[in-house]
DNA sequence: ATTTATATGCGTAAATTTTACGCAAAAATA
DNA sequence: TATTTTTGCGTAAAATTTACGCATATAAAT
């Protein structure tokens, strides 16, 4: 067979975290290469031999030092063929998901810096990293909706007002406060702690954890997440 | 910068169509190379300086010859270093919905072989292809339930009914006829025509299009397509 | 010609869910 | 002690979903 093909192909995460009511992005500066004093995206070349998970989760570790709690394919840019001005590159993007409070991006990594930055106040990005981010973005939008991922953005024990203001945040709507928490708690899937937040105001709020095993189950029995508000 | 990679890259179109109340595949049957009689989707390597986008466009053409209704990028598939027992290929799959009723493929020439396949009867497929082939039914699940892509799968004018069997038999449910006709009439996006259908038995039912302008305009205002029966 | 079978088109009551709030309780602050 | 703030629970009205009934229009059977 004749295949004489140069293209080339990286992936690419978009880390998402959330810190005081903002939705942030985690974006790198790198020491080297064609990158150097660039902000974008977490990624790189995947090596022969390596699948694309191994990949990105490589990049993950070795650029940004951290676990994410949630990771998936988002989409492969490719239609521009000079998407990156060295050479034809194909990018295959992954989504991914952290607790950004327990979050320390260590030092000896490859990255000069690396630093959150509110998805609604950005600098310029490398290649067509903004692209990428905005694709990501309006799945995460449309993937809180109907799959419970709002909780891989916080800690393992939330408050209800977190995860509302959570959903307000990202869906940029406002939601009925006691009608959200009675439709959340409907589902089954997220349980009261004894224990309480410490908030300076008001009357102290319970804690309260996703319980995803039952979420599992409750999907195998036909169960379907839904949340969306008018 | 150093750069040996020798992964190839390849994009595939799984073709669905809709005859006779059984949702089916396009599959080819290569008479040459390393897809010799064997029945795999319709696809092949991207060429240096094409988009993904024109690669699978031109597959499409080269190898079925049809025009597509839809088409949407599904997944790239790269999780298995030897998913191509020759080397290294990632695939980024793509998803097309065809109106097969007026579609003539490109049968029997002598390089290939194309044919409709029943999803719930295959051959065995070349490849992961079967994988693929998994993914993009349950994608088609999905979506038909939040976009209007059913539409894409009949001829431009349809009768109720096929409608409501093209929902029952893709998303393996019973549906109430008159509910689910009462459902799509109220998002007012289907329009009734002058035209009868030519059932043999029963009351003659009209024929009845999408206005897709008519959609794009109501999404633009919040509207949501959505149509599940439990 | 009349009856029977089949699919269509419209309607409606009951059940369920969503929406829009009211209000008391528990803490911090004035 | 009064005020402010946030939480937690409740409830009535509105909207939607669900489960059907039934007349109508045609082809096929008698």
């Amino acid at each position: 067979m004749e295949l004489n093909q140069h293209i080339k192909i990286a992936v690419d995460a978009i880390v998402f975290g959330y810190q005081e009511n903002s939705l942030n992005v985690l974006l790198i500066k790198q020491k080297y290469g064609a990158l150097k004093n660039q902000w974008a995206l977490v990624g790189g070349f995947v090596k022969d031999g390596e699948t694309l998970h191994t990949a990105v989760n490589r990049e993950l570790a070795e650029e940004a030092g951290i676990k994410v709690n949630y990771l998936e394919q988002l989409y492969t840019f490719g239609d521009d063929v000079n998407r990156d001005p060295r050479f034809q590159v194909i990018s295959v993007a992954y989504f991914a998901l952290v607790n950004s409070t327990k979050l320390i991006i260590k030092a000896d990594t490859d990255a000069e810096d690396a630093q959150w930055f509110p998805v609604n106040d950005l600098p310029k990005l490398a290649f067509d990293h903004q692209l990428i981010l905005n694709t990501a973005k309006q799945r995460l939008k449309n993937k809180l909706t109907y799959q419970p991922i709002g909780f891989d953005l916080l800690p393992k024990e939330f408050l209800f007002s977190e995860l509302e203001n959570l959903y307000c945040t990202i869906l940029e709507k406002e939601i009925d406060r006691r009608n959200f928490r009675k439709k959340i708690l409907s589902f089954g899937i997220v349980e009261e702690t004894e224990k309480f937040g410490n908030k300076k105001n008001g009357r102290p709020a319970k804690l309260f954890k996703f319980n995803k095993l039952k979420y599992n189950k409750l999907t195998k029995e036909g169960f379907i997440f839904d949340i969306y508000f008018a």
